[in-house]
DNA sequence: AAAGGGATTGCCT
DNA sequence: GGCAATCCCTTTT
């Protein structure tokens, strides 16, 4: 038999570690999302770590700025930004305080209120598809920039939080290059994902970039 | 299954 | 001004 997924919130502690340690544990983790409908829960399975300031890859490389200050704020909250125009993303800043570091949560599997969630995702053709990507998930969760710097440790009043869940073992984990970044970064381990998992993101080359005229 | 282009706003140089 | 940690639809294999 399996465990059933723990309900406590994630500690500090827990994210006030080097971000290549929190982003493989975060896989299988609970996140909850409270609407005034009801409540959203989502099984994370596919997340990627970005290093901060020294991370060309990062929202910090270039420095604290009004959109990123969440980053470099302490551990355990969350960093919210919105990007081509139309979506946002869900970040989870972790690290001491002045790294700047984050994981961005990729996807995951919608385990309450999907029916809530299918409100705002009307062209998902199966319950997979529902968060499978981090714009889709965020989207999914009505989570946009007035959440930015949600506390995820605080308790069940929250409008965000993150449970222990049940933490995925390492023989289940896949490692691989982020997407979009090319160059020394790309061969890190930053982008980790359930094995086998139906609501990970397909993965995507580095989109050819056209010249301009 | 994979690849390409359009959508659409805020941010930084 | 140009691009951005993307998604979705269409076209092609």
């Amino acid at each position: 038999m399996s465990a059933r997924p723990d309900r406590t919130p994630l500690p500090r502690d827990f994210y006030d570690r080097p971000v290549l340690a929190v982003a493989p544990d975060l896989l299988g983790r609970t996140l909850v999302r409270r609407t005034p409908d009801g409540p959203i829960e989502l099984r994370i399975t596919e997340v990627e770590a970005y290093e901060g300031e020294a991370d060309p890859g990062s929202h910090a490389y270039r420095g604290r700025t009004a959109r990123n200050a969440s980053m470099f704020g302490p551990p355990g909250h969350a960093y919210v930004y919105f990007i081509y125009g139309m979506w946002f993303s869900l970040n989870v800043v972790c690290g001491p305080p002045g790294h700047a570091s984050g994981v961005l949560v990729r996807a995951g599997e919608i385990t309450v209120g999907a029916d809530l969630a299918r409100k705002r995702r009307i062209s998902a053709r199966r319950d997979a598809e529902l968060a499978k990507g981090p714009a889709r998930l965020a989207a999914a969760l009505d989570i946009d920039r007035s959440l930015d710097g949600t506390d995820l440790c605080a308790g069940p009043t929250a409008p965000l939080s993150l449970l222990a869940g049940t933490p995925t073992p390492a023989d289940q984990v896949s490692v691989g290059p982020r997407t979009g970044v090319g160059g020394d970064g790309a061969h890190h381990p930053y982008r980790y994902w359930i094995t086998h998992d139906p609501t990970v993101s397909p993965y995507r080359a580095h989109a050819p970039r056209r010249r301009s005229t």
